[in-house]
DNA sequence: AAACATGATGGAATCGTTTCCATGAAGGTC
DNA sequence: GACCTTCATGGAAACGATTCCATCATGTTT
């Protein structure tokens, strides 16, 4: 037995030990066939020797990683930080590693870190993407099995996803905040909300209200174009009585700006936000949320993703629920 | 040239096209020694086949992966969340892919984590550890470069660690606290947080206030813990009037157990928070905060962790700032 | 011109595993 | 007893890169 220096315990070391081949040893660690005193003196070789297989090897042979990568816009989220810890919820009791990358909703980052995967060998990557569909190309062509999570690029309708009920969810909204008199309300989104979009205007017309283009407004995922939208937004129009934010930064923009201007809540005006977030109920006064099942929703995508048939799956959506809290009000 | 089928290109296919050998290839695309004329034939069809030389054989042969991996107790926590994107942000720079895990502030479970990451021959660890100094022995001694974040097991001195300067930061809070007129001031801690806690027992030494052992409770790392721990503190002893919350989650808990009580913001008591998060400014009133670089934190221990001299470098101790917002007022 | 230094080059070994295949022993059937 | 099946077993070939080393061509020195 050698001991000198830093060596690796290997396979071969506990097939010697043993007294086995190393193919034996390999049969035994992973579950195949073996004779009970074979698979016993193997299992206490490997035991006494405090071996660990090196997933180096076998993913080499394998040609797969087994792993598990995660795509977030922003980690500093907790929305997203909410789906990440579904995923590796899940994940962990698989005992499959989660490699991160967050992308900044940066298409170019995106497709950069998608590259990165591949290099890795990562066979399953579950993404909240921002590019389009050509983004995702590669990687399927390259064989990754690819679960979308919170939203899918548009057209890319071959990739599994687990999303939430936008629809459901702005309609729900739109529709208390049209039944509190509302009739000028605004939508603050950020990148990558189409479905909400389309689902904002299309409520507003079952509403009969016309829509003002002016009232949509979109930021980049950043905190401080979120205020810059969000302020801009209530400087430019003083004459909305209602807004939407479609995720918590943005919400989080919109009552700062609305503070900034002594606008108060929900005298002046009316806030609704996606996400239900933990400050949310610290707020004064406390808002009024589309609360979505972050963590569910990663739960569900790694679910999926760690499946073998996640290739031809149907969409899977999630509910979310209204929570009216203290920021809407009836129309000034 | 094949095309059937899926048949990953390996550098085998590379000099094929090139009509060279394999060592070249090798030799060209990591920068080695060759002639222009070679170098050239090598990259045009490197480029042409679109090759991706593939980690898996790399890592095999070095006996290394060349990424990171982090382990925080709640990717949830914002606080984690900053500390996190901190870390992406510098490995990204690098082209080094980065391995999460949380350990939900759990001893076993860390140890658990880290067992994945020597079986996938990970090489570099960032952690905010909550095991003991020897839930790491074994990493050390298989050759991982460690570096601790936010805080580290007492008696691991030979891991370098980039923490926030918590002995000043608590020092600050408290004299301030103390010069509003408070005495009776409570600490509402976490997991691991044994060196605040020392802080804050010199602190009202020096001050020539005796510490009242029931003014100090520790909660788990979880929301609910937080909250029962808050809530049973005003309970158990109303007539506190101060608290230092030494997290987000705890002061959090304590904003929302003191509402829940009817106990007013700044009148009835004080509260000073650990970190500074977005919502901090939203709450009513806006909460009086000791800001920490958790970013920074995390971008300086990638830093660290990727630099070959990690193993042998003092601890990094970044400053804290008290922002005084409208939280604190003089002892009712 | 012979000896030598230099530098480009490709073959082959290597990393640690899984897995294919050949071998041989044991047991069952006619 | 010959034959076939079943099963445990170990040697060796992958997997895709890096890297050691021998080879060979070229240019330099004496």
């Amino acid at each position: 037995m050698k001991v000198s220096g830093h060596h690796r315990i290997t396979i071969k070391d506990v097939a010697a030990a043993a007294g086995v081949g190393v193919a034996t040893v390999s049969r035994v660690l992973s579950g195949g066939s073996a004779s009970p005193e074979t698979r016993e003196r193997v299992l206490a070789a490997a035991a006494r020797l405090d071996y660990r297989p090196s997933a180096l090897g076998r993913n080499l042979r394998q040609r797969r990683t087994g792993g598990i990568a995660l795509l977030v816009p922003d980690i500093t989220d907790t929305f997203y930080g909410r789906l990440t810890e579904g995923v590796l919820s899940c994940a962990r009791s698989a005992g499959e590693p989660v490699m991160i990358g967050a992308t900044g909703d940066d298409p170019e980052l995106e497709a950069e870190l998608i590259g990165t995967f591949l290099e890795q060998s990562v066979d399953r990557v579950i993404a909240v993407p921002c590019g389009d569909a050509d983004t995702w190309t590669p990687a399927l062509r390259a064989g990754l099995t690819v679960v979308f999570a919170h939203r899918r690029p548009p057209g890319r309708d071959d990739v599994p996803a687990v999303l939430s009920d936008d629809r459901l969810g702005v309609r729900t909204a739109v529709e208390y905040l049209a039944g509190l008199g509302h009739r000028r309300i605004a939508y603050l989104g950020g990148p990558g909300q189409g479905p909400r979009l389309r689902a904002f205007r299309d409520t507003l017309a079952a509403l009969g209200i016309t829509l003002d283009d002016e009232l949509v407004v979109s930021a980049r995922a950043a905190r401080d174009s979120a205020y810059a939208a969000a302020s801009g937004l209530f400087q430019h129009r003083p004459d909305l009585t209602a807004v939407l934010a479609g995720g918590n930064v943005l919400g989080e923009a919109a009552v700062l700006a609305a503070r900034e201007l002594d606008l108060r809540l929900p005298r002046d005006v009316s806030i609704v936000m996606f996400d239900d977030v933990p400050w949310a109920e610290l707020c004064s006064p406390p808002l009024t949320v589309i609360a979505q099942p972050a963590q569910d929703i990663g739960y569900r995508a790694a679910e999926l993703v760690m499946r073998e048939s996640a290739r031809r799956t149907r969409d899977t959506v999630l509910p979310t629920e209204l929570l009216v809290r203290g920021s809407c009000g009836p129309r000034r």
